[in-house]
DNA sequence: TAACAATATGAAATTAAATTTCAGTGACAT
DNA sequence: ATGTCACTGAAATTTAATTTCATATTGTTA
C-alpha cells in the first residue's frame, strides 16, 4: 500500500535510469504528484517511457495510477491501530483513541440498527398522546436529552430518572402512552418491572436496549444496536453515544413525518431562545 | 484539505447536474478515483464537461487534480461526510445521514481539540476538592453524564441544571473548586454571569464552549471544538455528542492520572452494581 | 404570458497527456 | 569482431481531458 516503501524495497531491481526516477520522487513526492510524466521525466533526466516503465515495475497500472498511490501514501500520518487506552498513553494518544473508538462504535451501531423497527418506533411516537423517557444512571442523561428534544416539538413529554416516579407514571399509563426505556444492558430489574406495569395498562413500551435482554422481552418494540462496550474504563462510553444518535434519528423521523409546517415551528422555538443569549 | 467535506460544504452552489456528480462520488469515492472522466460522467449520467466543471468548482485544477485530492482524502479509509437530511428521505436515508454527520462532526472535533488544554483541564480536575458541572437545555444532559462519570470516582461532584442552584454553588465556591460549564454557543447570559461569580471567588472555571464566546472569555480554560452544527432540524445534535466525547476524554485522563489502584476501584463500583441487575 | 437574459448542459473539436512501438545504443560474452 | 540482450528515448499512437460553441433550460421583466 505504501508506495514509497515499495520503491525502497524493489530498489535493486531498478535500472540506472529508473533509479534516477526513484531518486527524484523520493526527494520530493509532493512535487511528483503534481507533475506530468513529461515534467518528471525531464526532472529525472530520462525519457517519458522510462518513467512509465518505472511505474509499472511498482505494480501500478501506469503513471496516473502511480500518482494516485503516491498521493495516498503521503496523505497523512498513521492512525492509531489499537483502540484500547493504555495506562501510559499521553493526552494526545488517549484522546485520539477515544474519538476513534466512539466513531468505530457508531459505525457498528449504524450497521446493526434495524431501520424497519426505527420506522415502527416513529409510527408509535407520532401517534402517542404522551411520551415518557426513562433511564437510570448513564442512560438517564440520554433520557433527559430525548425529553429536551421532543419537548421542542410541543408535545406532552416526560422524563424520569427516579424509579418511583417511573413506576407511578406507568401505573397511570394507558394505550395512548408511549414509554421509551433506555438501558444498555436491559438487565436493570426495576426498569423491567416498570415495563411490565406499563404493558399491563396497554401502553406501548419501546426499549432502547440489548437484543434478547429481559427488558427487550418486556417491550413492544426493541431498538438494539451492537456496540462493543469498552470495558477499559469500566464505564459506559460508546453505548450512550450510540443511544443519543438513535434519539436524533427518532426525533428526525418524527419531524419529517410531521412535515414542513412543523419544521418552521422548530425554527420558531430556536429563534425564541435568542433573548436568553448574548448577540454575536 | 478534505475534498469530500468540501463537496458537502459547497453543495448548495452546485447545479442539478453537478449534484449528480457529487452524489456518485460520495456514494463511492473509491470507485471514483479509479475512473476516467468519461466513466464517471456516464455513471452520473452527465456529460464530461460537467464533471470537469464540477472539479473546478471545488477549486482544483481539473479532473486529474481532483482525483489526486480525493485519493488523499480517502487514504485512510473513507471518511465520514455530513449530509443534510432531506424532507423526502426515508428512514434508511435519514438514519444513515445522521450517523454520518455525527461521525464527521466527531472527526472535526478531534482535529480541532487542543490537547494541551485537555491536559491542563485534567490537571485542574485532579487537584480539585470539588467539581461542579453546569449546563442548560441540551447541555444539561451532558453535565449530568459528566456528573455520573465523575461520581464513580468517589470524589465530591455536583451537577446543576437550575440557574439558581448554579448561582448559589458559585457564590459558595472557593479556590479548591473547579466549575465546568458546558454551553455550545457560550452566549447564554446566565451561565456567563455565573462564571464571573465563580471567578471572583477564585474558583477555576473550565468552559466547554465555543472559542471567543462571552463564556470563553469568562473562563480560566476553554475547551473548544469546531463542530459544524446541523441547522437542518434546528436542534443541537452533533455538538452535544462531541461534548460527551470530551467528557469521556477528561474522565479517562483523570483515571489515568490517578493510576492503577484507582482503576481497580472503578471495577469495584461496576461489580457493586450487579445486584441491581438480572443475571445473564 | 411573451420576450428576454442568464445560466446550465452536452456534442464536437481541440488540446494535452500517457502509452506503445520500434530503432538505436552500449555492455557483455563468445 | 560480432551477435545477443537489456536499456533507453524519439516518434507515433492511443487515450484522456479540456475548450469551444450551439442548444436547452430556467428565471425574470414588461
Amino acid at each position: 500500500m505504501n508506495i514509497l516503501e515499495k520503491i525502497s524495497q524493489v530498489q535493486n531491481s531498478f535500472s540506472k535510469s529508473e533509479r534516477k526516477v526513484a531518486d527524484v520522487i523520493i526527494a520530493s513526492p509532493e512535487t511528483a504528484i503534481h507533475s506530468s510524466i513529461a515534467a518528471l521525466a525531464k526532472a529525472a533526466d530520462v525519457s517519458e517511457p522510462t518513467v512509465n516503465r518505472f511505474c509499472r515495475r511498482l505494480e501500478t497500472k501506469g503513471f496516473p495510477d502511480f500518482k494516485l498511490h503516491l498521493a495516498q501514501t503521503i496523505a497523512n500520518g498513521t492512525p492509531y491501530v489499537s483502540r484500547h487506552v493504555d495506562v501510559d498513553d499521553g493526552p494526545d494518544a488517549y484522546s485520539a483513541k477515544i474519538f476513534e473508538s466512539i466513531m468505530a462504535a457508531l459505525d457498528d451501531a449504524r450497521k446493526s440498527l434495524d431501520i424497519v423497527k426505527v420506522n415502527k418506533a416513529v409510527d408509535y411516537l407520532t401517534q402517542a398522546k404522551h411520551i415518557s423517557f426513562f433511564g437510570l444512571g448513564s442512560s438517564s442523561s440520554v433520557a433527559h436529552d430525548a425529553q429536551y428534544k421532543f419537548f421542542r416539538f410541543n408535545i406532552p413529554v416526560s422524563c424520569f430518572d427516579d424509579v418511583l416516579m417511573q413506576r407511578i407514571n406507568c401505573i397511570n399509563a394507558n394505550d395512548s402512552h408511549v414509554i421509551v426505556i433506555i438501558s444498555h444492558t436491559g438487565r436493570t430489574k426495576s426498569l423491567v418491572e416498570i415495563a411490565n406495569i406499563a404493558r399491563s395498562n396497554d401502553a406501548i413500551v419501546i426499549g432502547i436496549t440489548s437484543e434478547d435482554s429481559p427488558l427487550a422481552q418486556a417491550s413492544n418494540l426493541v431498538l438494539s444496536m451492537d456496540v462493543p462496550e469498552d470495558t477499559d474504563m469500566y464505564m459506559p462510553m460508546a453505548s450512550r453515544i450510540a443511544q443519543l444518535a438513535l434519539i436524533d434519528i427518532l426525533a428526525t423521523g418524527f419531524t419529517l413525518r410531521r412535515g414542513d409546517k412543523f419544521m418552521q415551528n422548530l425554527k420558531r422555538v430556536k429563534d425564541g431562545l435568542k433573548d436568553s443569549r448574548y448577540e454575536k
